[in-house]
DNA sequence: AACACAGTCAACCGCAAAGGC
DNA sequence: CGCCTTTGCGGTTGACTGTGT
């Protein structure tokens, strides 16, 4: 019994997304909410798998995300995370918001890696790169973290989340790194970086808290408590990185006036 | 100017987990 | 309980861009 396709492969587009198919996606979900992903291409018009659907919503049109090389509060951030996660960058990823994990795998494979090997810094251990030589003759120890000891790390992973375990009991000022402080981690220094670093509350993620798209349209400003960004900060991007304007997307949920005197604001600064 | 090489990053692929029936 | 579908994840690829010769 064969595995279905997650799509088939006849007249499904592959390569680069254009900016058509990005204001159709876009525009399916800001008036629809992301829904099924299997259905979303059918639905919004597009000859895409869902799963290419998906990836392009995750990795880049989302509004909340950052754009922009990491910060170095991030980049210690990610590392101090992969000694404690190894290559779970989704995991990873959920602890920077506005950051996907493609985007963290990638700045850790082009950036970090060359950086912690200059440092002598095994990138896979974070053990010293001499230190690891000899190691290599010794047995594993506790501290001795391969890349396949993480199992140990995913007990601890679950753990997170139970508030009892073991390695939440760390004392941090953790719990002074407020959900919606932790939602703004690049406002905050790098003390509470490592705070909301060692805290295991899961940080919420912007998607669960703001990217529930009602059908209706969102209710822009209700939304808007300060611990999520601005609609104006999240709509930036839309003016940012494409090369289409706002108006092109024809937007039923774009109907308060407030806020399209907002984006056309935003869009005269931007030219 | 032309070419080669290296670096970067968006996108794809395959697998596994999760969830519904 | 097992099957099937859907979603999510991590590894990898390949196109594009920058830099050096």
């Amino acid at each position: 019994m064969g595995r279905q396709p997650c799509c088939d492969k006849l007249g499904v587009k592959k390569g680069p997304w254009t900016a058509e198919e990005d204001k159709k996606l876009i525009n399916f979900i800001f008036t629809n909410g992301q829904c099924c992903w299997r259905a979303v291409p059918k639905l919004a018009g597009l000859r895409r798998c869902g799963k290419s659907c998906r990836l392009r919503w995750t990795n880049y049109l989302r509004p909340d995300l950052k754009r922009g090389l990491l910060t170095e509060s991030e980049e210690q951030l990610v590392i101090d995370l992969h000694a404690r996660l190894g290559n779970r960058w989704s995991k990873i990823a959920a602890r920077l918001p506005g950051r996907t994990d493609n985007e963290i795998k990638n700045h850790w494979n082009t950036h970090i890696k060359k950086k912690l090997l200059k440092m002598g810094i095994d990138p896979v251990t974070h053990e010293p790169l001499n230190k690891e030589e000899t190691k290599t003759s010794e047995s594993s120890s506790h501290s001795d973290r391969s890349p396949d000891d993480h199992d140990q790390l995913k007990s601890q992973e679950t753990n997170d989340n139970n508030p009892s375990s073991e390695e939440n009991s760390i004392c941090s000022p953790a719990e002074n790194c407020s959900n919606t402080e932790s939602n703004s981690l690049s406002l905050c220094d790098d003390d509470l970086l490592m705070s909301c670093l060692w805290g295991d509350e899961d940080i919420p993620i912007i998607d669960e808290i703001s990217w529930d798209f009602p059908a209706a349209g969102p209710n822009l400003n209700s939304n808007n408590n300060g611990s999520i960004p601005s609609w104006d900060e999240t709509c930036a991007w839309l003016l940012d990185c494409q090369d289409f304007g706002v108006q092109d997307f024809g937007l039923d949920c774009f109907n308060d006036v407030e806020v399209m005197n907002t984006l056309n604001a935003l869009e005269v600064d931007n030219k």
